[in-house]
DNA sequence: AAGGTTTTTCAACACCTGATGAAAAACACC
DNA sequence: GGTGTTTTTCATCAGGTGTTGAAAAACCTT
């Protein structure tokens, strides 16, 4: 068998891939066209089409990340309350700073506010993924502990949404180190059982 | 003079603004149409561009601002630093969760991560007309004074961004006392001069 | 009622979008 | 070299977009 071209070149999908993860995550889902991409890649539209069938299918080829978010969050839990919001923030900027997966974050957050099945992946990520498990650790009454792990979120979100999306200075251009000591100790207080 | 019919019948006119400032909220400058606008309130399309021009005047039109935000920041600002942070958010929660101030708000901020032009526009606001007065009047040295109210607009961002935008739970449901008890404290670290 | 002015609609334009089918080119195997 | 398979391009479609010009309708003033 294995008759024929050599099995899916990888070279020109892999360049329509990449092509695709750049501009969603500068474009947004509507703001992302087949062409666009197609021209960035330096082939023709109909090809993207046939590599990775429909639009949706595509957006969900870019949005494939190496390592689950879930299981990333569970990692960082299961080395213990100290100092959790510190490590879960230098976690959180490592991802999102390394182009790889960042990519694709940027790529959902973009698209979300405008995109309404974006705006159901990260918002049903955010309920169910990151405040059910970060409330499930904390030490208060359930209702508490979930409205302790959203302000986590909250804040979290404002922090990616400032630096990466709107690119906010000086928070764009700060090291981790600073962000870290700026905003870790509000993670913390959240987290821990004081207060 | 005051020839002809009457001087701009403000019925229709108004309608138009109206349906605007609903699809622009809902769902961001380049996801609303001008067909889309124009079905809402129960016209022809070319009435609307015969009325408020490009669709940017249209977007401009419907941005448009009972009070000036900046105003509004000065305002809380004046009254001290004693409870900075709890006013701050009791007073952005007061503009967000009213329809005619918070329309144009979700507006931008809907349209900023795929709109260049909005993007420039709430970047500009938040680093000029926010952080700059925030961070003088925080009592620290300059850098550290606008990285902390920087903190304070990130957060302030991630509130807005999951409560309106994404509608996160339970942060979309819960009431201004609890959210004012949950993140009052953490602006008010950012802003006092304590740490 | 007549004339002038504004509002509203109809129709069309040039352009861009995602998608598809058929033909052409490049390649692997016999 | 011939054959079958895969990759790539060309051409085209139907639908939606912002925008504009001209005609029709509604209105005010005299």
């Amino acid at each position: 068998m294995n008759k024929g071209r050599r099995r899916g070149s990888p070279d020109t999908r892999d360049a329509v891939l990449q092509a695709a993860r750049a501009q969603f995550a500068q474009h947004g889902y509507s703001g992302t066209t087949l062409r666009g991409v197609a021209a960035e890649a330096g082939v023709d539209v109909a090809l993207v089409s046939y590599f990775f069938g429909r639009k949706a299918q595509l957006f969900a080829a870019a949005l494939a990340l190496p390592v689950s978010p879930a299981d990333a969050i569970d990692g960082v839990l299961a080395e213990g309350l100290d100092g959790l919001g510190e490590r879960l923030l230098r976690r959180l900027l490592a991802v999102w700073d390394d182009p790889v997966s960042g990519g694709p974050l940027l790529s959902v957050l973009r698209s979300a506010p405008s995109h309404e099945e974006s705006a159901a992946l990260l918002r049903e990520f955010v309920e169910q993924e990151l405040i059910a498990r970060l409330a499930r650790a904390i030490d208060a009454p359930p209702a508490q502990a979930r409205l302790r792990a959203a302000a986590v979120a909250s804040q979290v979100l404002g922090l990616v949404f400032s630096r990466y999306v709107l690119r906010i200075e000086p928070l764009a251009s700060a090291d981790h180190d600073a962000l870290v000591a700026l905003i870790g100790p509000v993670l913390e207080g959240h987290l821990s059982v004081a207060r």
